[in-house]
DNA sequence: GCCGTTTTCGGCCCGACTGTTTTCAGTCG
């Protein structure tokens, strides 16, 4: 059993934690958490990496970890994490993530009390047996009671598509409020991150104790995790944590930035302003002597636009969708930042369903929900035959509607085109579900991959590549095939994805369905580094789900993807041309 | 443990809130 990068990135992440309650210096446990990080986030295959001898490249990978990560494609384990298991109870790991509970207070328990593990500190909290412990008292006892509870509770992270809106109903309670004068969701909705861990949201204000007092007692709060005069946390009904601050207007720029992260960029942003004589916080740059300490009498510079705390920096204005340090600040220091696809860009949509297969709306209605969009042009993509619990059109069927699609494409009157394609399923056995002869008659022909997804590596692999390698082929949809937050992406090799795609000019869809979300933004990065064209589509099954292009296009800018390289940004000519160019 | 037009050794972002404290450690983001 070959470890996959996911894994790898939990054994490091794991390590970092065990490291930290063993008393480990910080720096070290933050290499392994950062190591974690940066590995989950990659597009690339480790063993692809590993083979290469290049895995000193990665960032936050040095001499040591490259070796644990050869150690552990070539073994399936860790010697290092077995041995530190042995001295520290893994269990830790888990009594670590109950909220309010850190290394220190674990170390404390499992010293002081034998726990082990979140049930025995369960019990162990009930019996009343914590608040005697050395800085414990019977407020901290509940508190950890209460966060077991709501680690119960909580289903992991939330998925874009709830917590954007969620996070814009409170947004705008607040700023109906008396006193606030500008509010804005930050954090990892801001920057478009296809799940979410909590919820952040800033106000601008002068007098922030009314409004910090309504937020903690709106209606939907379950418990109040912390309420302070500039900051609060709550715990809604449906277990999603939100968390406000308020500054005033005139540091809106620092606030906002630092508000919406990621940690990563922040620090690097913190870093880049040390050297030039400043200590940045979400308040103001804070001139700093040579020891790096605040000189007191020293004015502080505020910036009320984020446009203000770049440029001080020396750097333009960096899209929130980018602030992840995976290369944005270099690129924003050498003027290379890429011009991001934005929503204006998008002429097309080109995979929707109609009531010819499990859609709600006939095609003719699509077509004017389209139109009305502002779309130019899209293509008609019913399920094909396997998908029968789809209602998938049988070879007949899909003869019998491309006439009504050419009629409605002839009624919308040539400003607007409709096309016929389909979303042919790639079968369990890799063949695709119609002959060839019937997928030449198509004008677009999406291939998706939606049964036995579970299937090993090498078999769905094969799969798919038979169905990028095929001529008429156009575009493959979801690719990877994860529903979020339930369903995990096929294990696929990504790399040979990518190579066959390259080779034979076949697009890869970016799902802008933010239950999928797929390509995820590093795998889009990848492709469109390899030249791969993209589709951002919907896969609309009503006319509503077409607004939902949105979280596409902020998926792609993710993905630093620009317009060029996306199908549907083109006029409907050169889309023409490019699919009767396809070998078909 | 990583990293380097300030360094191959010596640094490594910064502040708010809580609870248990007589001044601050722990946690979180």
């Amino acid at each position: 059993m070959t470890l996959t990068n996911r894994d790898i990135a939990d054994i490091f992440e794991n390590v970092a934690t065990l490291l930290e309650i063993k008393g480990e210096i910080i720096h070290r446990v933050l290499s392994y958490r950062r190591a974690g990080e940066t590995i989950r986030e990659m597009a690339r295959d480790l063993r692809a990496i590993a083979a290469e001898g290049t895995l000193t490249e990665i960032p936050n990978i040095g001499k040591t970890l490259a070796e644990k990560i050869v150690e552990m494609l070539e073994t399936g384990k860790l010697e290092f994490y077995e041995r530190l298991s042995a001295e520290i109870p893994p269990g830790l790991v888990s009594v670590v993530h109950i909220n309010g509970v850190g290394p220190k207070k674990a170390k404390l328990f499992w010293k002081e009390l034998g726990i082990t593990t979140v049930p025995d500190l369960e019990t162990a909290a009930r019996a009343g047996k914590l608040r005697d412990l050395a800085g414990m008292g019977a407020k901290s006892e509940q508190k950890i009671i209460e966060g077991i509870e709501s680690l119960a509770r909580q289903t992991g992270r939330t998925s874009l598509g709830v917590a954007l809106p969620a996070a814009q109903t409170i947004l705008d309670s607040l700023l109906k409020l008396p006193g606030a004068i500008e509010g804005a969701i930050a954090g990892s909705i801001r920057r478009g991150r296809p799940t979410i861990g909590d919820v952040d949201l800033l106000v601008a204000s002068d007098d922030a104790t009314p409004i910090m007092d309504a937020f903690v007692k709106m209606e939907q709060v379950a418990r109040v995790l912390g309420h302070g005069p500039t900051k609060s946390s709550v715990e809604l009904l449906n277990g999603l944590q939100v968390d406000l601050r308020i500054l005033e207007k005139a540091r809106w720029g620092t606030a906002i930035n630092y508000f919406t992260g990621s940690q990563a960029h922040n620090i690097r942003m913190r870093e880049l302003a040390l050297k030039q004589g400043y200590s940045l916080n979400e308040h103001a740059f804070s001139p700093v002597d040579k020891d790096g300490n605040i000189i007191e009498d020293a004015p502080k510079i505020l910036c009320a636009t984020e446009e203000e705390v770049y440029a001080k920096l020396g750097l333009p204005w960096i899209p929130p969708e980018l602030r992840e340090d995976s290369g944005e600040i270099e690129a924003a220091l050498e003027n290379r930042l890429p011009n991001l696809i934005t929503l204006k860009d998008m002429q097309a949509d080109l995979h929707m369903h109609t009531t010819w297969s499990d859609g709600k709306l006939s095609i003719r209605e699509m077509a004017e929900a389209a139109k009305a969009r502002g779309r130019k042009y899209i293509v008609i993509t019913d399920h094909s035959q396997y998908s029968a619990i789809a209602g998938g059109l049988s070879v007949e069927r899909i003869l019998q509607q491309q006439q009504e699609v050419r009629q409605v494409d002839t009624e919308m009157g040539g400003d607007f085109r409709v096309f016929h394609g389909v979303e042919m399923d790639i079968r369990s056995d890799g063949t695709l579900d119609y002959p060839d002869e019937i997928l030449q008659q198509l004008d677009f022909v999406i291939a998706s991959l939606h049964f036995s997804l579970r299937q090993p590596r090498e078999q769905i692999t094969q799969r798919l590549l038979n169905a990028i390698r095929n001529p008429h082929v156009d575009l493959i949809g979801h690719p990877r095939g994860q529903l979020i937050p339930e369903r995990e992406p096929a294990d696929l090799d990504m790399d040979a994805v990518f190579e066959a795609a390259r080779q034979h000019g076949t697009a890869l869809e970016i799902n802008a369905n933010p239950r999928r979300l797929d390509l995820e933004a590093q795998y889009a990065r990848r492709a469109v580094e390899l030249g791969i064209p993209i589709c951002i589509d919907t896969d609309a099954h009503a006319a509503d789900q077409m607004d939902l292009l949105y979280f596409g296009i902020l998926t792609a800018r993710r993905g630093w993807v620009t317009a060029k390289s996306v199908i549907n940004t083109w006029p409907v000519e050169r889309f023409i041309a490019w699919t009767q160019n396809r070998g078909k």
